[in-house]
DNA sequence: TGCGATCTTAACGACTTCTTAGCAAAGGAG
DNA sequence: CTCCTTTGCTAAGAAGTCGTTAAGATCGCA
């Protein structure tokens, strides 16, 4: 990657992380660490980070409900770092929502490929969240995608948050099928539940606000049993 | 999710192939298996399978290659399985495009979480075509297996879920004389009843959107007997 | 604390799709 | 030509899906 990724490295037993830290920032990482769980979980709100380690034996709160408290607000990739080799402590961890559980003890090498490839998970979905990216537009409809702005014929059309989201969402996949489950996991995250009936309200407000007619949609229109459909892209 | 994920499983030896695969299918998953690389990666082409579960140490090909391989043209993730537990082989694995590695022995547990973890990877993609497949086409009529599209003539045209699936299993053997029980059982699953009365209806219905004249198609054959045959894909 | 906006849940009717049944037409064998 | 099998087609009920409305839950903000 060009620019340096940076990574949050929560440990409590010093040794270990002073090497780990040299290691990383070694290979050009920007780290910053923290013994525990409190002070880890304010240096993630604080730097937003590109990936984080995470030690589950901390002294002051449990490493699993430091994962969930991430989870709940941030899809950032999370690589367990353990001295526990049970099954089930690897099961419920990856379940929680970590992306990797590494064992102790683990050569320098494995666990910078393992970041590498948690790395290269995350860019894959980063479609432009930093870079700029050219609106979306067709037949009077445009979305700006940096400035978070839709307007119909010129006018301003206010979305929720929500609605922003799934409109966005299919707007960037315009012309293609976006199955349910792709939209609820993108929109709500990969732990939603994945009935359809919020995205179906969410819908049904969308159109209000886009659709002349929302009983003949223009824009996105459905197709029953898969997902919806948005209106390709002029230029796409 | 809903719908129950697809795995392709490459691996030569048959007690470790076989418990896994019993184990998989109880969780639900389809299970395709392989026992070396030549037969899995046309498994992979033909099946658009939503996870690799990939032994490294097969009988004709190296595994990375195998990666490689797939690599170019899919982003379905794949899960390295291995006895060698050398740092150095790990690291190449990950670094060639591998989502994850766990070294033999391994619980059963652990592998459906790592599974699980690897799906919701994808499931985060933006577009949920992990597999870019050349649409179909032959004089008009145009299937676009990734946006879920059929046009005619230019003109779109709408299948229901079932009739999709006929006609896109039809269209990547186009050539070729799909019997009734391969249709039914690629459709419906294999439990399904091998009555072809539901395949029969489903025909009609189809042709009567395709076909200028139903009676005389034109892209659809019957082989009287047998089952369907495909107008040949201008190119393949 | 109360208010408004947003998000989520629940429920129901309208509509689409799936499946079954039955019969007519086409094909093949003797 | 006749009989039997196979296939195409229509209609109708069953099952499932989607859009919509209304009401509760949650959150930020004054």
């Amino acid at each position: 990657m060009s620019a340096k990724s940076s990574i949050i490295l929560i440990e409590d037993e010093k040794n270990i992380c002073n090497f780990m830290a040299t290691t990383l920032t070694a290979q050009g990482y920007k780290v910053s660490t923290a013994p525990n769980a409190g002070t880890g979980l304010s240096l993630i709100t604080a730097g937003c980070p590109d990936l984080i380690l995470l030690d589950l034996g901390l002294p002051d709160k449990d490493g699993i409900d430091v994962i969930r408290e991430i989870r709940k607000w941030a899809s950032i990739p999370i690589i367990v770092i353990s001295a526990r080799t049970q099954e089930q402590e690897k099961v419920l961890a990856l379940d929680t929502g970590a992306d990797d559980y590494i064992t102790k003890p683990f050569g320098p090498s494995e666990l910078l490929a393992r970041i590498r490839t948690a790395l290269r998970h995350s860019n894959r979905l980063n479609t432009g969240s930093l870079l700029s990216q050219r609106p979306y537009q067709a037949e009077g409809l445009v979305i700006d995608f940096d400035k978070h702005l839709v307007t119909l014929h010129d006018a301003e059309i206010h979305l929720t948050q929500v609605e922003f989201k799934i409109v966005s969402l299919l707007a960037q996949n315009s012309g293609r099928v976006m199955t349910y489950d792709s939209i609820i996991s993108n929109v709500w995250g990969p732990y939603a539940d994945d009935n359809n009936r919020i995205l179906r309200v969410n819908m049904a407000n969308i159109r209000r606000k886009l659709e002349k007619n929302p009983a003949e949609p223009h824009y996105i229109f459905t197709e029953i049993g898969i997902g919806y459909r948005m209106l390709e892209d002029k230029l796409s």
